[in-house]
DNA sequence: GAACGTACCTAATAGCTTTAGGCAAATTCC
DNA sequence: GGAATTTGCCTAAAGCTATTAGGTACGTTC
């Protein structure tokens, strides 16, 4: 019999696929097997369990996203920067809805220092330089961008503005401009 | 054999509790019944299937966090009233994390339609009715607030904000602070 | 007290997870 | 090049969840 190639990486490449065709919940170890036409026991050489599987891309999304955040800013400052973060985020989160779903899986302690987060955090601390914030205030920011970022893309790819008017693309604009608005006059207390 | 008074409102009332006591995903119809001391299969006579009860316990959070905000917003204006209903929402998912996580649960159309979700909103104008916005910025609000508690409650249950300072409570107020300014000084294109 | 409806049960099928142990292909060593 | 070893994938099996079909006995109604 040939052997089919199995490699830690390659499945949860493949898991990573698979969440975005059929959704991060539907990804099982079974499915994955059939996938790769293989016994569901040979996956077990390679992972862990099903939790570990899921781990794995959920830090293959964030890193995805970390990589893509960082082309983004490379060379932009101010509402530039802040616009072009947010839109990695957003479209990431429409090219590849499963993989987005991994990102904000709960992830272990360990897993969670391992993963992108940092990064993450560092570069919406890199867009709030061009804003004149200094602590605690740019960490309160760092909060707020997150949650509305989050928020928003969540609550856009779960259908919540599809049967409104406006356009969420026109939301979105409005919001970061606000969001920029707001940078520009962050209120003291 | 004494029967156990199973009904669909017992049933779903319980898979609440179980959800705030195990996670809503890990709500199960088996689950379920052994918490009755029921055979699995009895629980469908009550309900149409797993989805089924995941549905009706979305649909019990939400018209539960409804009430709340309206009982929160009843006779408040201004940031009174949005720090209010910011705070039902945080409050709620603090007290009930698998409600909360549950009323975040996807729900096809007609279940929507049926949901408290149309309070959500029309509360959340009702917030916005304090400050200066005409549509259709008024709706571009109702879309940043919904993103931002949304956002920053599900990433503080995630422990996003646990592990470094300042105090998850205080960004909370600032975030407050800043939405409140930004909506008072809300930019027009 | 008989007849009925219904609440819960047994039984069975099917899918996913995980572990234990086996064979054969690939790799290493002489 | 062939023997020894490693390891990749397999079969088998047990346990859990979901769901359906059909049966029994409890509670109600007349």
């Amino acid at each position: 019999m040939v052997r089919a190639g199995l490699t830690p990486d390659r499945l949860v490449r493949a898991g990573a696929e698979l969440a975005d065709e059929v959704g991060f919940d539907q990804v099982t170890v079974s499915a994955l097997a059939r996938r790769f036409d293989v016994k569901v026991a040979s996956l077990y050489s390679h992972l862990r369990n099903s939790r570990d599987l899921k781990t794995r891309i959920a830090l293959l999304a964030l890193e995805e996203l970390a990589d893509r955040a960082a082309d983004a800013l490379a060379g932009r400052a101010g509402k530039d920067a802040l616009t072009a973060f947010a839109n990695v985020y957003r479209d990431y989160a429409r090219e590849h809805p499963g993989r987005y779903t991994a990102a904000r899986h709960p992830l272990d302690p360990e897993a969670a220092a391992a993963s992108a987060g940092g990064r993450h955090a560092q570069m919406t601390r890199a867009i709030l330089r061009g804003y004149d914030l200094s602590e605690p205030d740019e960490t309160h920011a760092v909060r707020l961008l997150g949650s509305v970022f989050h928020g928003y893309v969540s609550l856009e790819s779960a259908g919540g503005f599809r049967h409104s008017a406006p356009d969420s693309q026109e939301s979105w604009d409005r919001v970061l401009d606000a969001l920029d608005a707001l940078l520009r006059a962050w209120p003291r207390p």
